[in-house]
This record gives structure tokens, C-alpha cells and sequence, in this order.
DNA sequence: ATAAACACTTAACCCGGGTTAAGAAATGAA
DNA sequence: TTCATTTCTTAACCCGGGTTAAGTGTTTAT
């Protein structure tokens, strides 16, 4: 752990001690809890079927998080990038095998946190609590906010608002797996590319 | 307040009374911070533009919580029943103004308590805040869920999928608006029920 | 009782995305 | 450099759901 130290994203750095007013000691202690581990492309951090013992800070790197079908289709529910908290939250709580896939799309950096760490820390460190009722409220609205946009878009629209919104998942992830986050086939996107360009 | 006491589901008192151990005296404490409320089928509980000062618990009676698309469609994004709570939580935390219509389905009671006063009500009674996160967590997670299933699911199945798990929903609601629920027009609805009996 | 409002169904036509198949372009490995 | 793999594109055909329109029940209000 030590070498890497100086590595962790500032992101992570600022929320703990700045945004939640951590000290030095708290800092510290809170670290001891993480082992940092590097996965190389197309490595899992997660697979079905597994239970989810840990949670991940993706210090570097980008994965997908995507579930099967019902004909084994593999469907993106969303991307990780830096600065993001990877996990099947739903297996975390119940102790139960989950559904999601988690793969990292670059050669990236995690520090991992187990359970048993976790609720440790929460204990020692009385702010962790208050950090991640704050988060579980931001997820649950994200979430929400989603499933307004599955249901009021189509998937050109959500196609420009994506654009629009997170231009760079453009530079760092395959056309075929935006098409899985937008549900379409990567046949259609590229024809939807098409019809979009000879508009104008 | 008085009178009605005798008519609060019973559901409402075994959540905090046995699942959460309050006291007579934290019951008593924290049902003084609600009011409650009759209103008629085709009210509001509440509509978009306006800022979500409250949360409801759906006593008795049933609504529908819907957003409108570009177009101006209502896109109904879920139903609620007896034991739920209503509330346009993106505009409760953040105090803007928000996007949800919450519509009753029927004449209905609300048993409603201020922002101000669950605030109130937190600090007197510490258990209401661990409950608090635990619904918040649940709810989180099902959202979530919503999300696979809209992406993993036909339309034709996630409408065999609700004959199956939400059987009531057919005694109460009309079939338009589970066909807005399942993101199709009343049409396709229609189209795709004669298809299916047709089937056998 | 009657009209108005609401809820559901059927049918014809259109269009976007799925499917299948093939080929082009870019990337990676030996 | 060369071959293999991966990624992206194009095209033809099909199908489910949208759209429009009309018609049939079914409630609700007066």
C-alpha cells in the first residue's frame, strides 16, 4: 500500500478530508481498511452468481456494469469512470449470488474495501455513516432520474443527451457498448449515426 | 387527529411499534406530527413545478406517480397502494421545484408530515433515522431492479411478469394506465392481450 | 332516464429497431 | 510486417409498437 499512496485520486483525497471533514488520524486509519489492487483490461471485477463480500474505489480506469437476458444479450446498465464506487449492492446487503457483471474496460487501479472493513471503519469513524447515507441518497435519486429518462426518451434522444452530457464516454468506450447502454443493437447505432450526419 | 387513530393501518403500527421498538411514548410523539388527510379519486398529492415540502403515507387508497414526456404524454413511472409513501424525494432534498405528478386513483387517506416536522421527529426519536436509511437503501435497490428489468425485458413480458407478481393491480387500476406503466400506448395494450389469448 | 365523459377494442398504415449476413477498417500480437 | 482479432458499417427483410381513426361498452352526473 505504501507506494501508492501518492497515487490516490485527489477526488478521493478531497471528499474525506475536506468535504467530510476527516482528520489526519481518521484519514489514515480509514486507508488501512483498503488494499489497492491493479486489474489489467477485460479483467472482472465482479461476475453473476458471485456474492459481493467488498466495495471498490475505481482510482483509475473505467469498467461497464452490465446484467444477461433472458437469450444471454449482455445489457449495460451503466459505466464507472475515475472517482467511481464499483459494486452489486443489492448481493452487498443481502449476503446473496447477484446478477451483475463488472468489467474493467482499461487497465485500471481499484482500492478495495471489504465488509467486514467497511462496517469496521463505520464504527471508528462516526462521519463514514453520515458520507454514506448522503450517497445512498445521491444513487437512489440517480437511479430514478434514469428510469425517467428510459421512459420519456427514445433512444436518439437519449443518444444526443449523452453527447450532449458525457461527451467524453465517447473517447474511452466502444460504439458497441454505448449501443448496449442506449438497449439498441450496434447495427442500429451505426445507422442511427448514419441518418443523424446526412441530416444536415 | 382523534378520531381517525382508530383507522391507521395496521401495517403503519407494526412497522414501528414491533420492527422498529418505539415506545408508546415515541408513537404517541411521532403521530402528533402528522396530519391527517382525506382526498378524492383524480386529486393531487402533488405536481410538477412545485417543491415537495412533505411525505405522505398512503393509509388508504391508491395513486400513480407520473412524469410528462416531450411531447406532453404522461409516462407513469410507478403505482402506490396502501403502506407507501408518496413524495417527490429529488425535490423534498434538494427544494426545487420537481418533476412528479403524484395523482390519486381513488378516494383516498393520507396520513402527511412536514419536512420540518420529520425533522423534528429525527431528533426526538433517534431510531426514525436507521429506519429512514433502511428505506432509503430498499428503495435504492429497487429502482435499480426497475432499471434491469426495463432493460432486459419485453414489453410482453414485463407485462406477463406483473399478471404474475402484481395480480391486484388489474383489480384497481385502469388498463390504460398500466399500459403507460409498461411504456406502451392503450392500443398496443389491447392489441397485445387479444394476441396472447388468441395464443391458446 | 339520458347525455356526457370515460374506458376499451379493432383495424390499416407507417417506421424504428432487431436479425442476419457480409464486408471494411482499425487494433493487436507474433 | 503480416495475420488475426476486434470494431464498425451497410443492406435486406421482418416485426412490434406508434399513430390515426372509428366504434363499442361502461360509468358518472344531472
Amino acid at each position: 500500500m505504501e507506494d501508492e499512496l501518492k497515487n490516490i485520486n485527489h477526488k478521493f483525497v478531497e471528499l474525506f478530508m475536506q468535504t467530510f471533514a476527516f482528520t489526519e488520524e481518521e484519514y489514515a486509519l480509514f486507508l488501512s481498511y483498503f488494499t489497492f489492487k491493479t486489474v489489467t483490461k477485460k479483467d472482472y471485477y465482479l461476475r453473476a452468481g458471485e456474492c459481493c463480500h467488498s466495495k471498490a474505489y475505481l482510482n483509475k480506469g473505467c469498467a461497464r456494469n452490465f446484467v444477461l437476458d433472458e437469450q444471454g444479450h449482455e445489457r449495460i446498465l451503466f459505466f464507472a469512470f475515475e472517482d467511481w464506487w464499483l459494486g452489486d449492492f443489492d448481493s452487498y446487503y443481502s449476503g446473496k449470488p447477484g446478477t451483475n457483471y463488472i468489467q474493467l474496460l482499461e487497465d485500471s487501479e481499484l482500492l478495495v474495501i471489504s465488509k467486514e472493513n467497511f462496517q469496521k471503519a463505520e464504527k471508528e469513524i462516526s462521519k463514514l455513516t453520515q458520507w454514506y447515507s448522503f450517497k445512498m441518497r445521491r444513487s437512489a435519486s440517480a437511479s430514478r432520474n434514469r428510469i425517467e429518462e428510459m421512459k420519456t426518451l427514445s433512444a436518439e434522444e437519449r443518444y444526443l443527451k449523452l453527447i450532449e452530457n458525457q461527451p467524453h464516454i465517447f473517447q474511452r468506450i466502444p460504439l458497441q457498448h454505448i449501443a448496449s447502454y442506449l438497449n439498441i443493437e450496434p447495427q442500429s447505432l451505426s445507422r442511427m449515426r448514419n441518418r443523424l450526419t446526412n441530416k444536415h
